[in-house]
DNA sequence: GTTCGCAAGATTGTCAACAATCAGTTTCGA
DNA sequence: TCGAAACTGATTGTTGACAATCTTGCGAAC
């Protein structure tokens, strides 16, 4: 009867190298902006896009589309996208929205967080200190990154850490700027010594103040930014 | 010849927007995920979108990805789209963000009040108080919304307020569940005019607290429901 | 009676061609 | 000379068809 069968299993190999999706494109492309290959303001010509990432106009669309929810890209109907400027004032209020997320998260870590994480928290908090006595402003950045990175672990709040995450996406040129302002480092050692013992104590409020007054002065250097016309 | 482009009516679609049908059956998608028309966990198969909405196949996608950014619809490969189930501890982790959030907007709407604003805080506030004493709950529920709309119309803290919507709509079904439990509107109204007096006196610190106190102790229902597995 | 494999149907994913629109340039008339 | 209408090239928006994938129902084997 059924002479001819095994039709389902035929998969159609594509070896021209296409293989990518939009899932890939999307990760491409957010890379590329957020290394600051792609400035903001720069067009974001689908045809470009293509060449650059080999992938069909179709997923480059929904690529765009996406990054455009992640408030990366603004897409402007039949004028195309282009990397989304973000204003010095609305860099202010992504930070303080930061500040309530992230006050938050250390919240949640201090009543989450297990004897190991502890010491890993102190680890860093060691390391840190070593980086700023001895100039190692880039290694000091890093640290900053994982330690914040380290807390939302802690904190397993998935809601609060996606949110952001995509916040700090969008601020990630800035961040890099603020980083590197002479005397930062010194001021934001202390605060971020204060965080890791509250959490390691295992005191919610404090960690969440903490934490607060630690970003909060950040929103401070921004908002001297903004009376300077220290314009992006 | 002279062509006159008489394209009124239909067309008119502003360049300010980025989609127009796109937009159209989004908005129109969402507000039938809100009002209970699909379920959670119902499929949204798009050949029955298309016959609803009269909107191609194209622009329903677009629209399920929009709606799948917000966390309203969840977007499986080669599965389609369903709407989101949102879990009790996930409402939890969500209105810890809304408290942080609101209470932050609360903050800065007391920051910058203005004397007529004031007085329809106040204006509210008594409508809230007689709601409640003649047993007006639906009418209670109305006003709480209109309260919260107000403060973040002071704040206009654009960042928080865009995410508060999004959050918001989340939880839109699990929210009207909430407003209607026994006893709550008795503890909610003092807690809502601590706010509002907060706000008038232009006192952040406080305005926050209480905005923070007030959504926490909608926290706590959510907690004891937890614990009694949602059947009271 | 149950389980497994396999085809048929339903549904979503992708593409390439076509239509609509925009930005810049040219042409025409006062 | 200046301004406005019209043209051109580039770019995006949309459609319909086709391919890939999942789900369902049926029948055979145990």
């Amino acid at each position: 009867m059924s002479a001819e069968k095994n039709l389902t299993g035929v998969r159609r190999a594509r070896d021209t190298g296409e293989g990518k999706d939009k899932a890939a494109a999307r990760d491409e492309l957010r890379t590329a902006i957020l290394s600051g290959e792609y400035m903001p303001g720069e067009r974001l010509v689908e045809a470009q896009l293509i060449e650059r990432f080999g992938v069909s106009r179709f997923n480059i669309r929904l690529a765009l589309q996406d990054l455009s929810g992640e408030g990366l890209v603004e897409i402007q109907r039949n004028r195309g996208a282009q990397v989304r400027k973000i204003s010095l004032a609305e860099t202010i209020e992504i930070t303080q929205v930061r500040m309530v997320l992230e006050g938050l998260v250390a919240a949640q870590a201090a009543e989450r967080v297990t004897d190991a994480q502890a010491s890993e928290l102190d680890e860093i908090g060691l390391l840190m200190r070593r980086a700023v006595e001895s100039g190692e402003f880039r290694r000091y950045s890093d640290l900053n990154q994982r330690l914040h990175g380290l807390i939302r672990t802690i904190a397993g709040h998935a809601t609060a850490d996606r949110l952001i995450g995509t916040l700090r996406a969008q601020l990630a040129r800035h961040q890099f700027m603020l980083s590197l302002l002479p005397g930062r480092p010194q001021t934001s050692l202390p605060q971020h010594e204060r965080i890791i013992t509250a959490i390691r104590e295992r005191d919610p409020a404090v960690a969440e103040t903490a934490m607060r007054e630690h970003i909060a002065s950040v929103i401070e250097v921004l908002r001297s930014l903004e009376e300077n016309g220290g314009h992006p």
